[in-house]
DNA sequence: TACATTTTGCAACAGTGTTAGGCAAAGTTA
DNA sequence: TAACTTTGCCTAACACTGTTGCAAAATGTA
């Protein structure tokens, strides 16, 4: 029955190019810009062809973040590899994540969902300087002044709020737990929780430090 | 000239009601359903009638994140002037960020950017497992087996991927620079400093800290 | 060749954002 | 009051979107 097998061949030939055609869309124009219609166009076929192997359009998205998550797993994995001191995986870690986000820009932005519309544009809002205002106005006041030359408040109030955003962005999207179904080792560490120790790092940070730490050699 | 006044105040309610039917869709709808034609069809005019209001769809949404932004700094600010400490105003601001993105899940979805289709669909992805596991491995490397009882490393790998996404995500939106026309106030950390400093904090944090810190009353 | 089955595409439905053009009411002037 | 101008508003269209029913065409089987 050689006749079904070149069929299934011929499927996977046409699945193939829909996720081809609409990655390269994605990647060319935008999340915004990437229509069925438009695929069904550039591969040749009826937009029905293209429904026969995706259920969805979010399906096809579901299949580009399913590869995205896989490619972030392996980057780190690999970045871990190089390092054999358990301290300097995290770095390395942190580092490749950091590069993956960046490279991989469109299956970062798809995975957890930035690019909603207004993010884009609406960027200078008079509020966000009150914002880092009232926050950077306790990070200095936490360091008596004159000392620690080092001390970077802008830098720190990066750090508070990246820290705050990824905390309740992961925790909102509900990404935070993977469903073991391992018998129950209670993963489940409390948002709030996660958010007092975050918050203790950072206070502690601020400190005990004055110069960074010594920066071990890349990789 | 009353007249004129007259006319300005109900173009201003209308105006209002605009904003106030869209808000309601978007928080019993979601915003993926809040279109510029059910908005028309409550407030019972035509469509065109919101094109003269409002530029686009989009600067409908940039209202809501003006408005948003605006909410945070000040419960930020309230947060703060509540605890005379510095150490404890970043406490408190942290946590009343924390309540402030989750009391109003919409505006924060909004302003950040949560919410394509895709992050509420595909949570179960495998991947996700080894990205958990990679990470963990690192984290539970670092403290010598057997002491430290009170060590959570799930706890750890939550605070490290919150960093970390933060992070990028903030980054990525170009959130990041409020675009001070001051005279140069150089405070544009380098994004790759601010990921450094983040990974120090943390990687002394699991490095320090048996037990949490004390948690001074709230408020 | 005749039948059955799959594959495919046309065309429609129900939406969306956005805009051009005309109609009618309101205000202004003679 | 009559004529004119301005304003506000709506109808209707354009160009899209995702999704699907149904009929035709291509393919495989007997």
């Amino acid at each position: 029955m050689g006749i079904t097998d070149r069929k299934q061949r011929q499927k996977e030939e046409v699945r193939a190019s829909i996720l081809d055609t609409a990655w390269q869309m994605v990647v060319t124009e935008g999340w915004h810009s990437f229509s069925i219609r438009k695929v069904a166009d550039a591969i040749e076929y009826s937009v029905p062809v293209i429904y026969s192997h995706f259920e969805n359009k979010d399906a096809i998205l579901l299949e580009f973040n399913r590869k995205g998550f896989q490619l972030l797993a392996e980057t780190l994995a690999q970045a871990k590899a190089g390092q054999p001191e358990p301290a300097n995986q995290i770095r390395a870690m942190g580092r490749a994540y950091w590069s993956f986000a960046f490279q991989n820009k469109e299956y970062y932005q798809l995975m957890f969902g930035l690019g909603i519309p207004t993010c884009e544009t609406a960027i200078k809002i008079p509020a966000l300087t009150n914002f880092s205002d009232v926050i950077t106005g306790s990070i200095i006041a936490m360091v008596p002044t004159g000392q620690k030359p080092n001390f970077d408040p802008w830098l720190k109030y990066q750090s508070f709020w990246s820290m705050l955003h990824g905390l309740v962005s992961i925790n909102m999207t509900s990404l935070s737990r993977p469903e073991r179904s391992d018998e129950n080792d209670h993963r489940e560490a409390l948002p709030e929780q996660v958010l007092e120790d975050v918050m203790c790092s950072f206070i502690r940070g601020i400190q005990a430090a004055e110069q960074p730490a010594e920066q071990p050699k890349t990789s």
